[in-house]
DNA sequence: TGATATAATGTTACAATGTAACATTATATC
DNA sequence: GATATAATGTTACATTGTAACATTATATCA
């Protein structure tokens, strides 16, 4: 399950994030669907509330709230998605499965590769940046496979 | 260090791999090049021997490249490396360091991260397929960030 | 060899994603 | 209320990739 509308409002207020109307009514949209999203997705319901919205209103607000640690960009298949956490920018790493036939991502906490991402991150001084995408095929895909 | 170009053609000859001409041009540009190339890129290389190509040749050699194994495609930057290793398809899994700034890609294999994968791929009963990327900064660009 | 099937490549047009540059409007601060 | 800063609107464009169909090359077999 990911976090409610509510609690990423209370969250933002409590941790200084400004959001605009206009970026509540994104992340309003973005919270309320459980899958991922595209940007022209994201677009479209918009401009049933705001008919100026166009690309560059959703692609601002997203860096916005990527910046904040709110949703995940998932480079794969251009979709975007509420972390599953309040916390993505500082307190922790995650990881997400991708499906790549039908899209569908979930996103996990794997100790062991959180760890070994620290290692690496020491001994190639790299410094960690978004979550790690993990492609595949989930079960679902894979039995409709066979059938 | 990745692998010649002639050893890439012997590999190809030995697993029925079926290299075109044109193919070959295509394993040749990239092969030669330690950086990741975009698709545009490596047109523009191609076109110098072939000028008829075009977008759709490009992606269509990539295509089959990718399948046998020979290629990784980057989702994050939209890029094609050679693997550095010529058994991609069924033999190990990769990561590849990716830098947000300069784009540079490092392909490692982490045994801890390989473990906790297939690890991931059996309980969530996920079939893992392309080389997982890891974005971040790399140690030049975080330099460079500071001075 | 020549007929025929299959694979590869060429060609055109288009869809999707994202950004650059500049204008306008809203918000905060003094 | 004047002014600076942040946010949003607007237009035009760059990049990446695919769909659909035509043509050419390659393999296979009578």
């Amino acid at each position: 399950m990911q976090p409610k509308f509510e609690t990423i409002i209370d969250y933002c207020r409590s941790k200084n994030i400004q959001l605009t109307n206009q970026r509540s009514l994104i992340i309003r949209i973005i919270a309320n669907t459980p899958n991922q999203l595209t940007a022209n997705e994201i677009l479209i319901d918009l401009q049933k509330v705001n008919p100026k919205a166009n690309r560059m209103t959703i692609h601002r607000a997203l860096e916005f709230l990527i910046d904040a640690g709110l949703i995940h960009k998932i480079a794969f298949n251009h979709t975007y998605k509420l972390c599953a956490h309040l916390y993505c920018k500082h307190d922790h790493h995650c990881q997400i499965l991708i499906c790549q036939k039908c899209g569908n991502q979930t996103e996990i906490h794997n100790l062991q590769i959180t760890g070994a991402l620290l290692e690496i991150s020491r001994t190639h001084n790299f410094k960690l940046a978004n979550p790690v995408e993990i492609t595949g095929s989930c079960a679902k895909c894979q039995t409709e496979e066979i059938l």
